[in-house]
DNA sequence: ACAGGTGGGGAAAACGTATTCCGGATTGTG
DNA sequence: CACAATCCGGAATACGTTTTCCCCACCTGT
């Protein structure tokens, strides 16, 4: 006979009415006396405290707990210790399939971890992405993960001008990216000041792809694998490209087609036209149909910076009436999971991005807590650390080898 | 001259050593301090209280809070006002678009409404899900909601037999799904007194398409659309049917599977070819190769009760030389934004996803609360409410319109 | 038998904030 | 000019934990 036997007082649940919210919630206090222990051996038998309690005290407590259906009030315990056990993550937009697998990659590690994971969503603008990190602060996650910030310095803003691109194409990229330089140089000032704060006060913070701030950060090969890819594209025996970037203020965007071009040049091929236009799926379908409406002439390959806008680009094609692959070669960048679901099934550089995401989340919890020095000149932000990420060519039908005219 | 005086004491960020981890961080005193004020007075400043404070005082302390970068502790607002500022979100794969996509809607409604979500995923297994609940529990978190738990009643358990199914197939496919009946009745019951304990302490809850729990429910019309969607491929002249579905445990594929035989039964058609298999995209396409390599006789279209999984169903008929849509004609359901960037775009019956994910949390923030009443035994779960999602049914290339044959 | 551990329980002081209560000042009114 | 009414600052308490002390009881070795 298991049964206890209660007293009618004995369980007590507390009403606490605030904010006309009505919470009863059965706190350690209650788990405490329905075990006929303190407090403090209550709270010392439910966790792993340095203390021991003994056996028969603890099997009680637990017991306690159980039947009174115990949750330890996370709040509290983090106000009481002094750290919570959150990771923040803010992504750009978790319905871009890039993202949501860099979260499914942070979201595991997380749990492992025995964290959970608190996530924003920047929607592509740096403002919002600072109000984020600093309403995200209050909560004093154990580590801030920031996926696709948008943010680059100001010195290197505005898409080059391409012989081949319509100049009305480019002012509308450039557009939306355009709210006055100096403007996006003090959300940037200010969010690299946000994360030092809460890195000094002993925070941890993790970026992806974001090498030009000072933070630790997890470097995909962005240069380096589109350089491979237009060197693997050479060897297909492509001759004409075409690049469809966004404006070079997004980092990822001008990386990747600097990459391709140093490819291109490096297998001795004429430069890519140009093609800019924003980084999503509409933009590489307008892309595409801006090119075919005034003639894409001798152009054997068009490549977009990234796989949704490299879809778009198929979109276009089709839409203009042109087969993807055969009449027009189409390669991206990502690898995201859709990259195979699209026919012809597109080339991609494979980026582990659930592999990123866990990585990501691993890099920031191993960085060195901050120097504790009550010099607070010297109590600089630790040296941050590039954690370089691979990444691989993968040739897939709409590139198909060509036969040499 | 805006420039403060202050005594080389002034700032104080004290230190916190606890668990090897150490936090420097300024509080609501060193602010209160800075600004020559006290405690409450600060406290008052910086959140709307009902109290009024001076202006010149409240402005100072601004000022002070700004200076110093103060950001208040939401852990320990939290403790101190007995509710947090969090939405918990548990999802079955971040990384499947039908999530990601609600996951967007409910955390941008989320931050509409100044609260942040933290998000758990259950990789579709039950078990996880309910340990999930608990943990998060503990966050009490303002609301939860709970998106693709796959735990039905056992009753209608095991997938029905079909004379057109390889029966291997059948088997594997219900082989994940059967980890003893009555295990799953355990978890599925107390998922649910897990979820009643917490609606009891005043936290909100909301399903999406879980409607056999007695909570409140975003109720997707699964079966209506699916009906409506057989009904329409009757009228586009196709005759034929397979349906590629999940284990009927899984409460969507059953209604849909269901759904869609009813809509044929109405049409005056024969009822279709059942093809069990997995959920998941991987199912889709073993399927197909299945089906194929069986020899697909006269079958015209096949309905997967997924998008995930029409998508597969067509790289595997790929796979096996067919092209969808000319050979043989597929069509899904959710209308996930891929839907449109695979060629032919597929036929799919169109579930507001991002709404649905606002709209989860809107219905969940404006439940009742929960009754107060002395007398447990009446403390009765409050009536689950029904929200229904309309859906509708999208026609495109995957299924063109059939001539007579 | 007695000093010196040592294991473990409990009271109380944190943690950082919200809120209640008290009282002093300022204001309005007769 | 007195007296209430109002406004608002501050001390103190609460929130649910963890953690630090303090102390007792028991064990061990001499």
């Amino acid at each position: 006979m298991v049964l206890v036997e209660r007293d009618d007082t004995g369980v007590t649940l507390h009403d606490v009415t605030l904010h006309g919210i009505t919470l009863h919630s059965v706190t350690l206090h209650d788990v405490a006396r329905e075990a006929g222990v303190s407090y403090a051996t209550a709270s010392r038998a439910l966790n792993g405290s340095d203390r021991t309690v003994r056996a028969d005290n603890a099997a009680r407590v637990r017991d306690a707990a159980d039947r009174l259906g115990y949750t330890p009030d996370l709040s509290a315990q983090a106000t009481a210790r002094g750290s919570s056990s959150t990771v923040a993550l803010v992504v750009s937009d978790i319905d871009d399939p890039y993202f949501s697998s860099i979260a499914a990659g942070v979201t595991e590690a997380a749990t492992d971890a025995g964290l959970i994971v608190t996530m924003a969503i920047a929607d592509r603008s740096p403002g919002l992405e600072l109000q984020i990190v600093r309403a995200l602060r209050g909560h004093r996650p154990r580590a801030v993960i920031i996926a696709g910030s948008r943010i680059a310095p100001a010195a290197s803003t505005s898409a080059p001008a391409s012989s081949a691109s319509a100049a009305a194409s480019a002012a509308a990229a450039s557009a939306s990216a355009s709210a006055s330089a100096s403007d996006d140089d003090d959300t940037r000032a200010a969010l690299i000041a946000e994360l030092a704060a809460y890195q000094q006060a002993g925070g941890r913070v993790a970026l992806i792809s974001q090498d030009d701030l000072p933070f630790t950060t997890l470097a995909i090969d962005n240069t380096g694998g589109a350089r491979q890819l237009a060197l693997d594209l050479a060897g297909l025996g492509y001759r004409r490209f075409a690049i469809a970037h966004a404006d070079d203020s997004i980092r990822t965007s001008h990386d990747r087609r600097l990459g391709f071009a140093a490819g291109l040049a490096e297998a001795g091929l004429p430069p890519p036209a140009l093609l800019p236009t924003d980084f999503t799926r509409a933009g590489g379908r307008q892309a595409a149909l801006d090119l075919i409406a005034r003639g894409h002439g001798d152009l054997e390959l068009v490549f977009a910076v990234n796989d949704v806008m490299a879809i778009g680009v198929m979109t276009g094609l089709r839409e203009s009436g042109l087969l993807p692959g055969r009449d027009l070669a189409v390669a991206g960048f990502d690898d995201i999971n859709a990259a195979v679901d699209v026919s012809p099934a597109l080339t991609s550089v494979r980026v582990p991005l659930h592999e990123l995401g866990r990585r990501a989340l691993a890099s920031a919890l191993a960085e060195p807590p901050p120097h504790t020095t009550t010099d607070r000149a010297s109590a600089a932000v630790s040296g941050p650390m590039s954690v370089p990420i691979p990444v691989e060519v993968i040739l897939r039908p709409s590139t198909p080898t060509r036969r040499h005219p």
